[in-house]
DNA sequence: AGCAGGAATGTCATCGATGTCAAACAGGGA
DNA sequence: TCCCTGTTTGACATCGATGACATTCCTGCT
């Protein structure tokens, strides 16, 4: 007759397959997942029939029925722009590589409603593990997933109002010793760009920055500290401010990798003579001869996701407070004498006492 | 009795909800799927339920139900490392924001093999939409899908044996733009610098490149065609090779990003007089006055999430080829005459004729 | 009061894979 | 040949939300 069998619509089932196989739909599954009594030929059949129905496992049924242990992580970041947090996701997603688990990433632009958005997005998506940079400075959302056992991992920041584990960074110790680097040199006008004071890193940069002045006999002045500087631009214009105050400092450090970018600009196009250690390293900042305290990125989001496949595979205990270090790397920006004399041509090429040297 | 309820295990579900409402668990999905037809008092009761037992609904579960339009798009990409493709995956971020799409991230390094893990993975999570930037040359593993109707769109580089959308950069016009100023300028032996001639991108700039050439009267010298350059340290080394040639060139153009970098490090060290152009921006470009093909990744990445978005409404319909400009932005670094002096000091500081000027 | 007709709610099956448990089967020993 | 044990296989319920359809509840109107 004219009765066709009707395509199929949508995609193959292991029903499909099944049928086609002339085996039970569980069978199936058995063969296709590798479980072992199941006879080869009738594997053999599963993986043909398999093939010539372009089959492809639902992995939302299957981790529906399975509930708790998706296969996916979520990773919430400020913003992929900005390379501190892109290199953190790629730390993420080499850890997780081998691992069978995908990646679902969000960005917040840091700010802390879109956080509550996002995460709970994930959330609802199950992801077997929460990985995040938190703009939020509660979290007492998330007490309820804690304890259902997902395991959270709080990056850069700590956590706030839960329990969790966290990697961060050592802020004090390298730029205490930049700052004593500076103080040693002679400096004593020292200025710090840091961002907003309700970041976590800001203000424990800056912490670090007054105690590490204070232990060097000078009296910390808050008028060369300047704070809330968001991206370069801002931290350019900061710059160019502060060289052009009457008294301005001999040295100035940045305390994030924008705020560094920002600065370094205005030094090499302004003044060669200003002492400068920036923060995080960034493109040709050896090549420039600019010291830094730099720390990887992508070690923090690399042993971020070992933690969190670890809990994954062993489930939640106590949480860690893991601080990783930091480097300084002295290439010659923070050495230069306070009492150099100034150039008379501005603008004209980059700072001497910029570049490279060694 | 001592018969105690017991904690429900695991997640509170629509069920518990409604139960605690004392509604069905239709009306409870009703309710908090904001339908109409639901008296506004049973509405008020499935909510604070839904708040008291901290209901989070399941979209595996949901997305199960409804199969075709799951709330998630895949995106492939090299490596979350690459500020290109971070920069990228931030515009398709950006695109998708106000969407309510979660956004998967799976990098392949390049490496075709590991392209075909990862996109298989997203297609078993039964992704909404698939974007990627290709590292595989065949890409007929993908037909079913699109007879599916699944949206492909293919960043940076082309489909091969499959039709998609895609948007590319128009690798020649500014290349050719940039080569023909270097000409005019009296250059004559310049020098280029690419990835390797199986990356799209690269051979298409080359082409480029050559035919600028022929068409300024230059016969293409090849040895000084330099390929299967794949990171900024490798440019490095090939550039301070070029320079230490007896018969070395008056002008490089470097094909990509990382190569720039590597490009612009060995030349601010080692040979002030060299001039040069760049692919693609990069921090302190400006101010260190480098000339450059510039192209916006954020641009690409947004534009494709765009048509993703449109694909995922209104179906997939012919496969459109988008080309987006670049902007050759002369700062200076294409500038130079090949006759200039070499300086008398190598190394001590950077090459001036790379500065910013004005 | 009776009734039409829309509004509100409920029942049941379903999406696709898989855990549970039981049935069918095969092979070896008595 | 028959029984026993271990191997393969299958039937069925389940994960959680929702579409299709049925039922009950109102409200206004004759």
């Amino acid at each position: 007759m004219t009765a066709e069998i009707p395509p199929r619509q949508g995609r193959t089932t292991l029903q499909d397959v099944a049928r086609l196989a002339g085996v039970s739909a569980k069978t199936a599954a058995r063969a296709i997942n590798g479980e072992s009594n199941v006879r080869s030929d009738t594997r053999e059949r599963v993986f043909t029939a398999a093939a010539t129905l372009k089959f492809r496992p639902n992995r939302l049924a299957r981790e529906l029925r399975q509930s708790a242990r998706t296969g996916a992580v979520g990773l919430v970041i400020g913003n992929l722009d900005n390379p501190f947090y892109s290199q953190l996701a790629a730390g993420v997603d080499h850890a997780l590589r081998e691992h069978d688990l995908e990646l679902i990433i969000a960005s917040t632009d840091d700010e802390p409603e879109r956080e509550k958005v996002v995460v709970q997005a994930m959330l609802e998506r199950r992801v077997t593990a929460l990985m995040l940079v938190p703009s939020a400075t509660d979290h007492s959302y998330l007490e309820g997933e804690r304890q259902l056992g997902l395991p959270i991992i709080f990056l850069d920041r700590p956590p706030v109002t839960v329990v969790a584990d966290s990697v961060l960074w050592d802020n004090h110790t390298d730029v205490r010793k930049a700052v004593h680097e500076l103080a040693t040199r002679g400096h004593r006008r020292i200025s710090a760009l840091a961002d907003s004071p309700e970041l976590f890193t800001a203000t424990e940069r800056l912490t670090a920055f007054r105690e590490a002045l204070t232990e060097a006999g000078i009296a910390p002045d808050e008028t060369l500290i300047l704070t809330s500087i968001h991206d370069a631009t801002s931290a350019a214009s900061a710059t160019a401010d502060l060289l052009a105050r009457d008294d301005p400092p001999t040295a100035i450090i940045a305390l994030n990798n924008r705020i560094s970018i920002g600065a370094v600009s205005t030094l090499l196009r302004d003044d060669p003579t200003c002492a400068f250690v920036g923060f995080d390293d960034f493109d040709l900042g050896e090549t420039l001869g600019i010291s830094v305290v730099t720390n990887d990125p992508r070690e923090m989001g690399n042993y971020a996701g070992q933690i969190a496949l670890r809990r994954i595979r062993e489930g939640t205990g106590t949480p860690e407070r893991i601080s990783l270090p930091t480097r300084l790397v002295q290439r010659g920006s923070g050495e230069r004498p306070a009492s150099s004399p100034h150039p008379s041509t501005r603008g004209s090429r980059p700072a001497p006492g910029l570049s490279g040297s060694d």
